[in-house]
DNA sequence: TATGCGTGGAC
DNA sequence: TGTCCAAGCAT
């Protein structure tokens, strides 16, 4: 592809987001001098990390809302910041968050760093991110590239490598891109082309400002870009959660370790989840089985029965909260057993 | 480089 | 129903 033809494209795309850009929370309009808050913009790329704009929306309203600043992000308490993130999934990025809003707060005196070598050392920022905030809140012209990225330089070029090993050389034609030209809204209007006309399926190529240069397009068949790999088979999982009320509306709840699945979140009492686990009530008590819900994993899916007694246990490790409030601030695969337990 | 890590909507 | 997928990161 040559000079011309990439400034053509980059001008196609431009003129195109002008017209259609996306009105979204922490966004501010194409062209406007403002920029964005970075760290209204930090919060919301974590919050979208493989997340639709549509679920991370109300989050995003809600944690700006509650905590307007950084600095008021560093002071949070742990277990309303994980609250708070309930049923946004992959709950390592709460925990980043707060180390990261700490990070900024102690190490750069609530100021975020305006370089994506220095944003690329913070929690919970990875390349993809640290480019995002480095072209959005602070104009730099970083290389951003996330899977809408990827998709539309799949198709642009007919790369035929599969995924993932194709995304570096992916990562290298997005760069044939990159300009001091309106860094802020190239990758904007990149990603909203890939959100919406550039779709995985059904692309609307009819509608898209790129087709005029797009090899994908030319063949007949965008859809089939980007290749992939085959993914593997999800295993089934079993396991039992026990549902202990006090009587007086609130629910016995335990904290999960910080790491691994889940970690960081309330939950429910519980077996290991595997093959076949063993009924193994946690305590002596009239157990009644409520039913089994299903939750499926990114990389497993879970039988999990649901078992309801009333009574007391004395254990420090227990935390009893109002079943409202339960209801509220658990990940939703507990959320779905505690509700099946209640009904 | 491969794997673990959530959730809900589209089809 | 199942399958794919969404502004990825950490290890």
């Amino acid at each position: 592809m040559t000079a011309n033809e990439i400034k053509a494209l980059r001008s196609a795309l431009l003129d195109w987001y002008d017209a259609s850009a996306r009105t979204l929370p922490w966004r501010t309009e194409p062209g406007e001098a403002t920029r964005t808050d970075p760290y209204r913009v930090w919060m919301s790329e974590i919050m979208l990390q493989q997340t639709t704009t549509v679920h991370a929306a109300p989050y995003f309203n809600a944690f700006t809302a509650r905590w307007p600043t950084v600095s008021d992000l560093a002071a949070a308490e742990d277990a309303d910041v994980m609250a708070a993130w309930a049923g946004l999934g992959y709950y390592a990025r709460a925990r980043n968050l707060l180390a990261c809003a700490r990070m900024v707060a102690d190490e750069y005196d609530g100021v975020f760093p305006d370089t994506e070598e220095a944003l690329l050392k913070l929690k919970g920022v990875g390349s993809y991110t640290a480019a995002a905030v480095a072209a959005i809140a602070f104009g730099r012209p970083a290389n951003v590239v996330d899977g809408n990225v990827e998709r539309v330089m799949s198709r642009l070029f007919a790369v035929e490598a599969e995924l993932p090993s194709a995304r570096p050389e992916l990562k290298r034609l997005a760069g044939l891109f990159v300009s001091d030209h309106r860094p802020s809204d190239w990758p904007q209007g990149l990603m909203d082309l890939g959100a919406r006309i550039c779709r995985p399926k059904s692309p609307l190529c009819g509608e898209c400002p790129l087709s005029f240069g797009c090899a994908a397009y030319k063949q007949g068949d965008p859809q089939s870009y980007p290749r992939k790999a085959k993914k593997a088979e999800r295993p089934h999982r079993l396991g039992h959660a026990f549902v202990l009320r006090d009587g007086k509306g609130r629910v016995a709840l335990v904290t999960r370790p910080d790491k691994g699945l889940l970690g960081g979140m309330l939950g429910l009492i519980g077996s290991e989840w595997g093959g076949a686990p063993d009924y193994a009530p946690p305590f002596e008590a009239d157990w009644t089985e409520a039913g089994t819900i299903n939750h499926v994993f990114t990389h497993f899916s879970l039988d999990l029965t649901a078992h309801v007694a009333t009574g007391w246990v004395d254990d420090p490790a227990l935390v009893w909260m109002e079943e409202g409030e339960a209801l509220k601030s658990l990940p939703t695969v507990f959320r779905k057993a505690l509700e099946r337990a209640l009904a």
